[in-house]
DNA sequence: AGCTCTTTGTGCATACGTTCACAAGCGTCG
DNA sequence: CGACGCTTGTGAACGTATGCACAAAGAGCT
């Protein structure tokens, strides 16, 4: 994974919850805000895992990590069931958020509707350049670099939103990390460094465009030759050999 | 993982790459190529895999997948492996990429330099909006949702990208998929449905905060309780029991 | 040539994740 | 009240991923 487990070290103690199942849990949680907003009462593990594009056994055990609610025969109670892993997820205290970086990428980010509704609040916008500071964006006005330990003082944040370009964001994540920043979400295409204790995720659009760029090569490739027979291995001279 | 593997059945073919190293891949390829602007001829294991973030067996196993480059003894020359990589990834073609939705975020990604220096090339911008229409962005007008079949045939898009709201997700996807689009990057929070031959990755900023608010419960609870003591199991009937 | 030093590539052990298949549990209907 | 049908929760089997540790293999020096 990307996020370097604090003290990962025993073979998952027994009340932990898995990161592949974290990871799927928002999903979920989405799925069943929408099902509760239609007036549903009960899900079946199979109604569910086929809404969030998952397999309804995979469903049944990510939801067993946090308890056992459900009942047998009948489902799981929906209203329930988005409480239960919201306390899981830890959303029912509020987390505060600052965007550093307000280019194009950080105006969407602060304009992103679906950023607050889910107990997140963006109470901060940082950008380096003096020609956007004072702008004014969600009701927020934009403060200059200069003042980033100040504001995130000033505003406790515990959620720092990356959004500089790649040269910056080592520099800015630095400085969130002394703050105190123990999460940082990174949109900038570079690795951070950071301590043990802080957990990164990154956002990278062109890691995403490579990735497909692999699989349509592969299907491409299927259609010629479909045999298992490997592309031709290229002879050690192509391009480079300095 | 969230792509639906396309015949994953037997236990990974021969020549085949994992897909935790595809993912890993690009990663690799952004850090050479700093190198190699740096002009650095070769690197070791130790120093690739320090500069990407990760372990140096790890790099050396991923690299192993795609033939056997690099000189022991010496380490890996720095423009060929970039060569390799693209190849494995199939960059050495292009990609025509059409982003479907240019509000805050479509703006922001259309505005992305680093798209384009990859191998990617945004061919086209749709929007439903009749007022934006027309407006030109990189270059490139910005063109009705209802010519959608037509924009994608004209440019041969081989990759789309949906920026639109949530509810205009799915049916612009089935209309991607319709048209021959096998690959499509999604931006919206929803979770799409596919056929098998598709392959779709979602990024979701929702999502990744949901997960660092994990983390950042799971840390502020071991300061209180760093004995095995789980949190208080709450007891069933908070919120709901309809 | 032979020796040494460095660094790759990989076999092996372990941990993690997914999937299947089924017993246990709950509601309902006869 | 007992039998039936449906759905959960989970044990077990498999596949995938990670990390260690070391043999194999160049490069360079004497």
């Amino acid at each position: 994974m990307q996020v370097p487990r604090a003290a990962a070290s025993r073979p998952l103690g027994k009340g932990e919850i898995p990161e592949a199942t974290v990871a799927r849990l928002p999903v979920y949680l989405r799925v069943l805000s929408a099902l509760a907003d239609s007036d549903v009462g009960t899900v079946s593990s199979e109604a569910l895992a086929a809404a969030a594009g998952v397999g309804s056994a995979k469903l049944r055990k990510d939801l067993s990590h946090l308890g056992s609610y459900g009942t047998r025969g009948v489902g799981y109670d929906v209203e329930y069931l988005v409480y239960q892993i919201s306390r899981a997820l830890g959303l029912t205290q509020h987390y505060r958020v600052a965007i550093i970086g307000v280019g194009n990428l950080g105006h969407a980010l602060a304009n992103y509707a679906g950023f607050a509704t889910r107990g997140f609040r963006i109470a901060a916008l940082v950008d380096a350049d003096p020609a956007r500071v004072g702008e004014e964006i969600v009701g927020l006005e934009i403060r200059h670099l200069d003042e980033l330990e100040v504001v995130i003082k000033e505003h406790e944040i515990s959620i720092g939103v990356i959004a500089t370009p790649a040269g910056a964001a080592q520099d800015v994540c630095d400085r969130l990390v002394a703050c105190g920043v123990t999460s940082v979400l990174n949109f900038a295409p570079t690795v951070l460094a950071v301590p043990e204790a802080v957990d990164v995720r990154k956002v990278d659009l062109s890691i995403e465009l490579q990735i497909l760029a692999f699989h349509e090569q592969r299907k491409a490739a299927g259609i010629h030759a479909e045999p298992g027979a490997a592309v031709p291995d290229d002879v050690r001279s192509a391009g480079a050999a300095s």
